[in-house]
DNA sequence: CTGAAAGCGCTTACAG
DNA sequence: CTGAAAGCGCTTACAG
């Protein structure tokens, strides 16, 4: 059952001569605003039908200057934050008649990368990968390709970004397990070169200070599910008074193995024995086996902001640096002990 | 911190003005295996490098016909199984040297979506959406696009497809949970109109039949969450004996909202009171709360022949239609109870 | 409103 | 090995 390419792709040249116009006017006809009566439209339209005619994009972008592309950069799929925001980005581009071109980023071939979205012409950026080659952005700068990084704030980048409040949540978190009456308090962190995990860190930190605490240990997860699995059984492999009684743990996706570690290898309670919160407020948070208290960031609206950011400037044409912060908010679950009273 | 389009973009022709050269040889500078003396190369290299000059992909694509793009089409991403697949052919079809464009389907917009797809000139379709509009089938046919379906297959269509033997599958857990002793066993269906919900609910009605048991009672969760929520609800919202004591439920994602249900809306235990299998062995199907007992699909394995199949006939110009099976596994976990002995 | 023509930035025969 | 030239399939001034 092979069949060997059937039909060379039929072009504006094509419907033109069955419909027996100029090619101009078939590309008028394809064209919305264009000037053209309606009656030869029509003509054009059903010869393009007939034919099986499409307009070839490729060529439009060509000649148009515009190719409709944006990149996403994406690091990886595995915390559900990422392909929720994905999926919904795409949905909100698509609409406005974008498409998105899809680039999974490695540590590694970061140039080639690099090299690879610039030559697609596309007319804007996200990033949601946490590794911004500092070329990508110079290079955008350089071209006028308007950049968006989602969910993380590099100051020195002339990109724009939309963020949530990550200060403002590590602090709702310290204030929250605190009035639990909590008093060894630790830490497990993500990447420590991410804003996130510094700008939750830092807010947390000035939380416990304000109620006179500091944080009992803190470990590094890096983000990753075993990472946090290896951190949580160093806390917490160890007698009652030596270990926290409570932890921070910087993203919903490490602190569900913080969970399963905490309760399945060590056989202590959660929250009774200890509290755990996440970050992210993902929708496995809910999942009743975790119910785990989290923060939520802003997600509609986070996305929302990033297609209008980059949109605007777009269709502007300028470049503008602009930071979109939007407010966290404590999900109060079962995973950490309530406040009491208050 | 407005900047307006700083510089115009630089092309072939201003490095071969540059590197004092013609306009082909900048070219060929950039067309590996082309015909050119390593000095000229290296001199146009170096202009190229100082203009900041990229060859423009879509120039090449008009001229060459090939674009070097690859659409993925995909429904959503709330099931883990797809991000990771997403990701994964991502990367590997990157590494061939083809980039992704991204499509999310909406059950809406069929035609909207195929116009953009063929518009785009892309070279291969992976289809992991559901919705297979039949016109997209024919209209890819027509242009000898190769099309490959990604765990679904459709019989009347002409595009090539990699599935796990879900047939198999379902049969697996069938003689599992039969050996297990399981007496009154129910099946929670996904999308009914689903190749995989066909297959895994053929399969295991053939497992219970070859143990000459039926299914005790069949609902739909059409492979959501709150479906499947809803059907758990019904189906062991009774007492004792007159509710199932085994579930096979169509995929994991419906498994973990069953379990949530019947743990701890209804207060029984699983696998004591209920067990539960799910399909698909999606990473949270090993978190420890879950520990879900389920069937495995050669995700690796799938993805490496989705990505084969389809540069294999871009790389032939030849479109055939092939099918990939794949066997499938159980993963014995602890949310079934298991067969005692042998 | 309509058509002929130029041109987007490349690749690739074709001569030399 | 190198360059001049044609051409990929469109959009868009420019005349009429």
């Amino acid at each position: 059952m092979t069949e060997t390419n059937p039909s060379t792709p039929v072009t504006s040249g094509d419907v033109a001569r069955h419909a027996k116009v100029s090619q101009s006017a078939v590309s008028r006809a394809f064209t919305p605003g264009a000037s053209i009566s309606q009656k030869m439209r029509e003509k054009i339209l059903k010869s393009a039908a007939e034919l099986g005619y499409r307009p070839n994009a490729l060529a439009r972008a060509m000649i148009s200057g515009k190719s409709g592309l944006i990149a996403m950069l994406v690091a990886y799929l595995d915390n559900q934050f990422y392909p929720i925001m994905l999926e919904q980005i795409s949905r909100k581009l698509q609409q406005s008649g974008y498409q998105v071109l899809l680039f999974m980023t490695d540590p590694g071939d970061q140039d080639e990368v690099v090299s690879r979205i610039l030559q697609y012409q596309v007319e804007g950026i996200v990033m949601a990968s946490a590794t911004l080659s500092s070329e990508l952005a110079r290079e955008c700068a350089r071209t006028g390709i308007p950049v968006v990084l989602f969910n993380r704030y590099v100051a020195t980048s002339p990109a724009s970004s939309v963020v949530s409040d990550n200060i403002a949540g590590g602090r709702l978190i310290a204030d929250y397990l605190v009035r639990g009456g909590h008093q060894r308090i630790a830490f497990i962190a993500g990447a420590e070169d991410s804003s996130t995990n510094r700008d939750r860190e830092a807010g947390f930190y000035h939380g416990l200070a304000e109620h006179g605490q500091t944080v009992f240990e803190r470990m590094v997860g890096g983000y990753s599910f075993d990472g946090a699995a290896n951190a949580a059984r160093e806390l917490c492999n160890r007698p009652h008074g030596e270990r926290p009684d409570a932890i921070f743990v910087a993203n919903d996706h490490m602190a569900f193995s913080v969970m399963d570690v905490i309760r399945d290898e060590l056989g202590l309670r959660v929250p009774k024995d200890v509290s755990v919160i996440g970050y992210d407020d993902v929708p496995q948070a809910a999942w009743k086996a975790y119910d785990l208290t989290t923060v939520s960031q802003a997600g509609a609206e986070m996305i929302d902001a990033t297609a209008r950011l980059l949109l605007e400037q777009i269709e502007t044409g300028s470049v503008h640096k602009k930071a979109a912060i939007f407010p966290a908010k404590l999900v109060a679950r079962s995973s950490a002990r309530r406040p009491s009273g208050g």
